[in-house]
DNA sequence: TATTTAATGCAACACTGTTGCAAAGTTTAA
DNA sequence: TTAAACTTTGCAACAGTGTTGCATTAAATA
């Protein structure tokens, strides 16, 4: 995706495309995985852990990206599809490999509909398999 | 269920049942809910933090409890059935209440089965359903 | 251009989880 | 029963994650 793509996506989402914003979306892209504020922060070393936290949460508040907690103790980010509210419907299955440590969207698996007990509202759900991916077998 | 019932508990799973443990062990099964590091550690003041940690860490070693990453920021632990060897026929989806905090196993959940893609193994799973629960409607 | 508003960097902080090591307690073997 | 060996606990320190207030810089607007 060409930064000028971005900039048109982020603009589309009302979130101002400044260069940070940019760079970090982009990145998230560009990766085809979950990332996490601290990979985030290794990949360009010189910008701000808040500047990138900021960036995450505001892309987070405008339905761009989902947040993953995949248990391996830091929530990694995903980008949404175009035309995703990340409510029940836009909601898939992650898969984390515990070998490579890599974080996937599982778009294929939607999260099945659970009939909860009498009494209990259903908001969100998180759906994590870990196992091991294709390229770690 | 009572001291004693405890020690034969942590007996039968080999896990010496020193007064920290039968202790830690009884307010988790008491609770009827999963608790954190956190939330053990402030029931009992005086019993340090580390301790409480490996005692978990030991039941968690030897099927007694399995952890619950829900979202909240610090992963709580439920008591396992007798049975249970923390494998995929064990999982079951987890309810977090947003209002009160509350995690609770939903046993008559059973994580359903999911084809993977070709090349990824299944290992273990998280199911967390957030939402409202009955006592917080 | 001057003024207002927004984004960034810096620094500090709380909280969770984790470990090494010494002290206290328990088990075992002489 | 006493000494040696082993286990558990408490203490203290630490790394990592996430988060915030505030000053500085940059961008938008009048
Ligand atoms: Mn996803
Ligand atoms: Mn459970
Ligand atoms: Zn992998
Ligand atoms: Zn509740």
């Amino acid at each position: 995706m060409t930064n000028k793509e971005i900039e048109k996506k982020l603009e589309s989402k009302n979130v101002k495309p400044t260069a940070m914003r940019t760079l970090v979306y982009k990145t998230l892209v560009d990766s085809g995985k979950a990332l996490s504020l601290a990979d985030l922060e290794i990949q360009f070393e010189k910008v701000e852990r808040s500047t990138i936290f900021r960036a995450l949460k505001s892309f987070e508040d405008n339905f761009m990206v989902h947040p993953v907690d995949d248990g391996s103790g830091s929530v990694k980010y995903a980008v949404c599809d175009d035309d995703c509210t990340c409510n029940i419907h836009d909601l898939h299955v992650h898969f984390y490999c515990t070998r490579c440590g890599r974080t996937r969207c599982m778009k294929e698996l939607p999260i099945p509909e659970m009939k909860l007990p009498a009494g209990y509202t259903y908001r969100k759900a998180q759906f994590i398999i870990s196992g091991v991916c294709p390229r770690c077998d």
